[in-house]
DNA sequence: TCAGTGATGTTATAATATAACATGACTGTT
DNA sequence: AACAGTCATGTTATATTATAACATCACTGA
């Protein structure tokens, strides 16, 4: 791993919600990295390699949750509005399902997305408790 | 609908891909939509009443193709690299493992996004068809 | 020494999306 | 008619996300 992935991938590690890739930049400018390239190059290695994850939904990057993806099977996103926490799972029912959806159709993928977006659980009892008053 | 909401899901129903909103801004500029600013007022009235599906693996906006998506299943998407066509279904399998995942975890779902990326069957037979020379 | 490769750095620019403010059209009420 | 309320519209400026183009550097193996 090159010293800007090293970078990035710390910092990805070490936050609890996605980042985006001028966050990313903001965070590291006192440690070198001072252009979106820099980032947006790393990023596409890690990427590529499994250890991060690009979040559509939000433009964000998250680091693998899962022992680096090393399984082939596709990433389920929970992501939480307000806390914004992204919190990673598999399913091998859903994985296959769309497997077959797809091979149904000749259809050949190459990237699986399923993001969820809504409260997690904190996030709605935290609100709950606000409204009472 | 309003004026401008009418031009852009026009332009979206005839359209055979996703189209972005600054495709969308260009090819309406001499029916009087001059500002980026008009053409996403227009989608997201259309987003939030069902008739057009942001596709965000693209940044792209789509007509819906399965009855204005009244049903409250979830889209799944299927993107060609290559054609760049999008194909809209539903998997009532799929949606409902994708519930039980969220309400074990106490996720209140909001929003759910499946977007498969790859290469459609007509872009495979193409190439398979240019690699033979 | 030298060519080849991949990482780096830098500047500029493209593509996507929203903020802030002003105006216009319509509705129902007085 | 006069007025307030609401929603659609228009316009300018700006924020956010992503890539193009080009120059340089460090390492590796002839
Ligand atoms: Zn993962
Ligand atoms: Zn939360
Ligand atoms: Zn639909
Ligand atoms: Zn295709």
């Amino acid at each position: 791993m090159t010293q800007n992935e090293t970078l990035v991938y710390q910092l990805l590690c070490d936050a609890d919600r996605p980042l985006s890739a001028y966050n990313i930049l903001d965070a590291l400018r006192d440690k070198g990295i001072r252009a979106p390239l820099q980032v947006y190059r790393a990023l596409a290695k890690l990427v590529e390699r499994g250890a991060v994850h690009r979040i559509e939904s939000v433009n964000g990057f998250v680091a693998c949750q899962l022992h680096d993806c090393g399984g082939s099977e596709v990433s389920i996103f929970m992501l939480c509005n307000q806390c914004e926490r992204a919190n990673e799972f598999t399913d091998t029912s859903i994985d296959s399902r769309l497997q077959s959806l797809g091979n149904d159709r000749g259809f050949q993928a190459a990237h699986k997305v399923i993001e969820i977006t809504g409260l997690c659980a904190d996030c709605q009892t935290a609100q709950t408790t606000v409204q009472k008053h």
